[in-house]
DNA sequence: ATTACTAATCGCCGAGTAA
DNA sequence: TTTACTCGGCGATTAGTAA
């Protein structure tokens, strides 16, 4: 387990800002605040949201302790500018609403087949996961994991599944030490069923995993290099 | 003035509810009780959006008596339905993430130019409108209103532009009497600039209104029956 | 087990106001 | 003007329970 890809979204839980905070976002989103700086007042925010002056300050100075938005004072109005992460919140609202409109996401793309550091096979070997694997995937992984390396376009598709609901794998304690939780999320490989698993913590950002219940690699006869073909469809 | 389209959205203003029991609709459109009751107990709410059991019954009375929700409490878990007010309130957040993310909203249909009430010119001839059509739209608007009948595919598109941002008309009184508010949406009649405008009471399902500065009917050679394109994009 | 009431607490909102 | 603080009040939340 190496791999990455998904999201921005800090903790793998929910780092969801309340209500009216998230008011605040989407007026910004809506006047562009995303790319470029937009002057307004704190005033001006309330009114569109619907609250007093005092309250649409609050927002603003909260939001601004969260790292969603930066500001820059004027002396007249203050330049208000959403960061990434306020926009992968943004998105991860969006992709729920997408999804109860226009039905689960799919998602299709390309990659290289890569060398992982062999760590896979340590940690899908632990009975911790193995047991988590075999209740909620339905098998006992084969004891390695298949990296596949993004580039191009596919390196801007697949953070999207950090937004999906997928399978969970709960981290836990074990030989004194801490094994992180994870993500699943069913695909096909070349057509063939396996499951992407994205780790909670993750550094990677081209690199996604992959685990199926046999060898991908030899049953898909892949070597280094490879292109392989990924479908996905949320659960 | 007569005609419609859009949305069940009550008043042109603003029905929100607020955050928590946003969370509480989307949790049950998530599991498809827009379509068929989904059974799940006021804990197994709270639970999803993060509250405590109280709290979530407390928001499930409330979209009851809202008429957001309709509700038939079976011994061991509840069946849980939106309304399709709820809907509609969800597709107005849909869209405005929607239009965050992938730009201002088009739509196309084709409709048949019907006969009007004759209303149009009077309502048009309004003094109190007319300065707010020459300030908003930038034309003072020829004293008639062009209808156009909805059928099949276009009758299940156009309600949606009551989510977008438009250009406001306010009520006003005059003459003793109320003049209702409306909002116009930029469009194109047959490549031909003009705008579609909703007056916020209407009760007509079928039909929509256009108003431009010149006399459409003359200008485009239309009489009734006759098909014409429409072609919208949201301001 | 549930739903949902009551009571006590908590936290948020907006008024007033300083800078 | 603005931003943004303090404070009083009230609405919302949760714990405890009844049904």
């Amino acid at each position: 387990m190496t791999a990455p890809v998904l999201p921005p979204t800090p903790e793998n839980g929910r780092p969801r800002p309340k209500g009216e905070a998230l008011a605040v976002l989407k007026v910004l989103a809506h006047d562009g605040a995303d790319s470029t700086p937009v002057l307004l007042t704190s005033r001006e925010v309330g009114d569109r949201i619907g609250v007093s002056q005092q309250a649409a300050d609050r927002y603003l100075l909260a939001l601004e302790r969260k790292g969603l938005i930066t500001r820059s004072l004027a002396q007249r109005r203050q330049r208000l500018q959403l960061t990434p992460t306020a926009m992968e919140v943004l998105r991860a609202e969006y992709h729920t609403y997408r999804r109860i409109f226009e039905g689960p996401a799919r998602l299709s793309f390309t990659g290289k087949v890569a060398s992982g550091l062999g760590e896979g096979r340590y940690y899908l070997s632990q009975p911790g996961y193995v047991v988590q694997f075999t209740e909620r995937l339905g098998y006992s992984p084969y004891p390695g994991t298949l990296n596949v390396r993004l580039t191009g376009e596919a390196l801007r598709k697949a953070p999207l599944i950090g937004h999906w609901s997928g399978i969970r794998i709960d981290g836990f304690q074990a030989s004194g030490r801490t094994f992180g939780g994870a993500t699943c999320f069913a695909a096909r490989m070349n057509g063939r069923s396996c499951h992407l698993i994205h780790p909670d913590r993750t550094h990677y950002k081209d690199v996604v995993e992959f685990i199926a219940s046999d060898c991908l690699r030899e049953k898909l006869h892949l070597k280094d290099g490879d292109t392989v073909t990924l479908d996905l469809e949320e659960s």
